[in-house]
DNA sequence: CGAGAGCCAT
């Protein structure tokens, strides 16, 4: 039964790959007595998801005859690379198509933000299944078109749990928890990712009492969490600060083995930091055998969210030195610990090496940042030539700095520029507002600060109020800036004179390291 | 024995 040998030889060839092992794979692959089409496909296959694409063309190209699902797996290859062109090259010659070469394409247009190619193609379709309508409704969600999402899953015949889940994870990135909610319950076998999505929309959409509420059902329901659960829930934590249910999640993370996940020991890295305990943070960190560059971003955005800017940058010099390259987040973190401590000319060289050794092109908010930081240094000028000096159109926020520091150094002109600049990019930027009229009002020129009230007034925009809040006999009390008619105001400003003092001691103990 | 889907961290 020679077929029955092809077989079992096959398995054995992908068991490998699959374990990690592509080159015992192709070892095997060589050294059997016969091959059929499965043989080249899963070698095929193999590379593929070792990154090695090329060597998938070759094997496609040198096996005797191709079935449908060589081609496919082709497609993906493909596909999985973003080399659309290619993909859609193979999608159109093979001889025959059938509905998951479709599919791949329709999931290979919407990744890349060409959701009307994807239509298209999706209304081409001969016959749809399940994966097909979810691939579309996916694409809508993915790239913000939730209209179109929600008429598609309407319109879908049978509807599963991954695509309930796919709309349920659409209707919480439209902020709309209660349908999120009602479409949950509907689900008819939860699983754990529908799970997830539910307990990642509360959390996200600032919800982190339900979120954790759900996580214990989940539990109750006898759902064990996998890692993305724990990561969600954390966030939850940190959003509320509750170092008490941090640890806890903290301690189920260590008993079930899951703190050799990467993204989990992050998302604990984060916790501790927002819930204030930032040498956790820290032992967290150090303990990790395989911190990548999200661990090195935490700890080092954490390092600097506490006040400890030199320590920052000291991380920051330890992971240059390490295999890993720095990304635009690292780089973000790095420049506002440099522009709390005033290093104004490391963070310009900073600048200049992203693009020069590590191949980071800086953005807007990059430059807003260096802008922030010149600015405050009182250097104006340097912060203005900064901006026409930008490889691209400056937006709000880095005139929005400028025009920060204008008000704090009283440069009118250069404030009245980057003032006229907002207005036109974002003319509902109250804050723009505000800082151009507090710079009229500290050089004593009213006729213009009523102009600017007038101005705003024109264009209707309103001030939103600042505001907190804060608890006094367990009830949480909301105050606004400036409001004295407030019942508990003699308390409110009590706490806020304590909290004031508490800062201005702790403050003294830290000095040194600023210096 | 091979090809397409939903959740998650800075």
């Amino acid at each position: 039964m020679p077929n029955r040998d092809v077989v079992s030889w096959n398995a054995i060839v992908a068991a490998y790959w699959q374990n990690g092992n592509l080159e015992e794979s192709k070892r095997i692959f060589n050294s059997m007595p016969v091959r059929n089409i499965v043989s080249w496909n899963s070698m095929i296959a193999g590379c593929v998801e070792h990154d090695r694409i090329e060597e998938a063309c070759e094997y496609f190209l040198r096996m005797p005859e191709r079935n449908v699902a060589s081609w496919n797996v082709m497609i993906s290859g493909f596909l999985k690379y973003e080399r659309l062109e290619e993909a859609s090259k193979l999608f159109n010659e093979m001889p025959v198509k059938n509905v998951i070469s479709y599919t791949s394409m329709v999931d290979g247009y919407a990744n890349k933000g060409e959701i009307e190619r994807a239509r298209s193609i999706f209304d081409k379709m001969p016959n749809k299944n399940e994966v097909s309508w979810v691939v579309m409704i996916n694409g809508y969600v993915e790239n913000g078109i939730f209209e179109e999402a929600r008429r598609l899953f309407y319109q879908m015949p049978r509807k599963n749990t991954v695509a309930m889940t796919t709309m349920l994870t659409a209707y919480a990135k439209e902020g709309k928890m209660d349908f999120a909610r009602s479409l949950f319950e509907e689900i008819q076998f939860k699983d754990r990712i529908s799970w997830n999505a539910i307990i990642g929309g509360y959390t996200h959409n600032g919800q982190c009492e339900e979120a954790l509420k759900l996580y214990n059902k989940m539990l109750e329901a006898g759902k064990r969490p996998d890692h993305s659960t724990l990561v969600v829930v954390l966030t939850a934590c940190s959003n509320i600060v509750s170092l008490q249910q941090g640890r806890q999640i903290h301690v189920l993370i260590v008993k079930s083995g899951f703190q050799s996940e990467v993204s989990v020991c992050n998302t604990l890295i984060t916790m501790y930091t927002k819930c204030g305990s930032i040498d956790d943070s820290e032992l967290l960190f150090r303990e990790m055998v395989n911190p990548d560059v999200v661990s090195w971003n935490s700890i080092i955005a954490g390092l600097g969210q506490h006040g400890h800017y030199v320590r920052a940058l000291e991380f920051f010099e330890v992971m240059k030195t390490s295999e890993l390259q720095p990304d635009e987040i690292t780089f973000l973190n790095v420049f506002s610990a440099c522009g709390h401590v005033g290093r104004v000319e490391q963070s310009l060289d900073l600048l200049e090496s992203m693009v020069r050794i590590y191949g980071v092109e800086p953005k807007a908010e990059h430059y807003s940042c260096l802008v922030d930081i010149l600015s405050r240094a009182g250097r104006l000028d340097d912060a203005y030539k900064l901006i026409t000096k930008m490889p691209f159109a400056p937006d709000g926020a880095v005139w929005g700095a400028l025009l920060g520091a204008c008000r704090v150094h009283l440069n009118l002109e250069l404030g009245e520029l980057a003032a006229t600049k907002i207005f036109e990019l974002e003319p509902q930027n109250s804050a723009a507002y505000v800082m151009l009229s507090n710079i009229y009002a500290t050089m004593g020129m009213w006729k213009e600060v009523n102009r600017i009230r007038w101005l705003m007034k024109e264009n209707g925009v309103k001030k939103q109020p600042g505001y907190s809040w804060m608890e006094i006999d367990k009830k949480v009390q909301l105050f606004l800036g400036g409001d004295v008619s407030h019942p508990e105001i003699g308390r409110i400003r009590l706490e806020l004179k304590r909290i004031c003092l508490l800062m201005k001691m702790v403050d003294r103990d830290e000095d040194l390291e600023l210096l």
